[in-house]
DNA sequence: GTTAGTGTCATAGCTTTCTATTACACTATA
DNA sequence: TATAGTGTAATAGAAAGCTATGACACTAAC
């Protein structure tokens, strides 16, 4: 997996683990693949996978059963509140981001617009 | 001044001038306070600052002259660029970031408009 | 020429993150 | 009860980033 090396690799495996929850991919009650085989998949080392994964057993996100593996909560509340937090955020980040280099409100919804236009420039042919 | 302390603080120095330059707060030739000056102002160190600064002037944003300073350069279209690359940047970021979540162009646009919304229920009375 | 203000550079030490490695604890099953 | 698969934990070392500090080089003005 390729990381961004400005951010902690732990933080952007509990960002994948995210994704992986609210695209459903990993679905509630799921089981993870166990830590040493996550290291490979993921190219770090399993302490790395641990601190990660800690961090959201405590959040609620997983939960854990020793000898038996990690597994994604069942509490559907909980990953819908997951979505919203991490779908909100983004949002945020995103206007403040545009507010501080000066951008009105329109103008940020118009660079977004003209980004998904050239997105769909056809890669056909 | 607040950092994240995910990143790393040089890097989002980096971008404050970048913001600084882009919203013209800081104009083509300006002098920029002298580098002790601005570790006490951004409460760093003087090298995190000369690390930021050095970087900025690799790529042409700033220029340095021994003995007088560190200035903005007077190369306009630097400067159109630079603003074009870290909006750019930020709207793909945006995009990218939000997909990976699942959602559709639609998805995200309306999720920005509703945020937009909420940011000017007016604050008064 | 001296002084004050500026950029530049180097060293040493601290902290955080990540790795490698080893060990231990629990569960299911043959 | 032995074994394989699992989570958990501790240690030591490397690398990156930041700090504190001191030193040097250049410019302008007195």
């Amino acid at each position: 997996m390729k990381f961004d090396d400005r951010i902690p690799i732990y933080y952007q495996i509990k960002q994948y683990f995210y994704q992986q929850i609210i695209t459903q991919q990993l679905q509630p009650g799921d089981k993870l693949p166990g830590v040493r085989q996550l290291a490979v998949d993921l190219t770090v080392n399993v302490n790395t996978i641990q601190r990660a994964l800690q961090e959201l057993i405590t959040e609620g996100v997983l939960f854990s059963k020793r000898g038996l593996g990690n597994f994604v909560t069942t509490d559907h509340d909980t990953i819908k509140q997951l979505k919203h937090r991490v779908v909100s955020g983004q949002v945020a980040w995103y206007y403040h981001q545009l507010e501080k280099l000066g951008l009105s409100p329109a103008s940020m919804q118009q660079a977004l617009a003209d980004y998904i236009e050239e997105e769909n420039h056809d890669p056909k042919s």
